[in-house]
DNA sequence: GATGCTATTGCAACATGCTGCAACAACTGC
DNA sequence: GCAGTTGTTGCAGCATGTTGCAATAGCATC
């Protein structure tokens, strides 16, 4: 190969890694897939139903649903609720990092584990909680809408 | 009556409350407040239609769900969303905090305000972002289930 | 390339919550 | 105490996800 970089085309390799675990390479997964090596950032459940239609209008949204889990147990992506509890992918997440959402603008930025560090310290050392940094949802106004008002 | 100790009924002045803001005092309302007034800490939306239910078998969810948004404007209740994007209502919070929630117990306990200080620092420093404390949620692992593993 | 094991699909039904709309009924004013 | 105004209700339907189950179809093996 040699394709050896940043982001080595980690798609190429997911049917593999399915399969190392005795699970299948699918028509729908394959189309899943494709759907996601387009997608950057974050996107809703719905959202990733919606394009797979229009790559397979036979698309059902459960078997999205449902192959999205197998997905975040092979690391491939992330998930966490917005604001509005509803949920949200994330796509080769580089590391894991918190949400902060505004519930001015419905902007949202990622909390990285230097910003979260002192929090994560706190509850560790006042209540021995070990946070996992990709569910970790802040919300409240980012600084165009705070001084707007 | 003579409960009149720590919380001194604000159940009392909702009606009052609401038609200040020329809104109403009716049947459903009355009965959506007779169950938050047994209610403490946290509660899903559904276990309040539930509970409503019970004391009227009419109830009607959609009524339920707008009330508490008529409630939340009043302050006396604070929703945010658990770790599955249900719905958390709380009842007359004491104050701002958010809250922490096991994936391996499903516990919940809360955030004050001192715990976050250090992460609401670094973000208004960082960013300007202004955190709202209720809606703060943070997911990992109890001291108990971490150390199980 | 046929066979068998079993992961996956598609479907239907359910759970939770929101929204539009016509009918109803609290409150206000007389 | 009656009538009008307009906030609320109940209902039906939608949106987003989840779950159970029978039928299908990957894939490993021969």
């Amino acid at each position: 190969m040699g394709e050896t970089q940043a982001a080595p085309e980690p798609w190429a390799e997911v049917p593999a890694r399915l399969r190392a675990r005795g699970l299948r390479w699918t028509p729908q997964r394959r189309t899943l897939l494709a759907v996601l090596a387009e997608t950057r950032g974050h996107v809703t459940g719905a959202e990733l139903v919606e394009r797979c239609r229009t790559l397979d209008p036979a698309t059902i949204p459960s078997t999205v649903y449902r192959t999205l889990d197998v997905l975040e147990d092979l690391g491939i992506v992330r998930h966490a609720h917005g604001l509005d509890g509803r949920e949200e992918f994330h796509v080769l997440p580089a590391a894991d990092h918190g949400h902060l959402s505004c519930s001015g603008c419905h902007g949202t930025w990622d909390v990285d584990a230097d910003d979260a560090a002192a929090l994560v310290a706190v509850l560790a050392e006042r209540r021995g909680f070990r946070v996992d940094l990709s569910h970790l949802s802040v919300a409240g106004l980012c600084k165009g809408c705070a001084s707007e008002r």
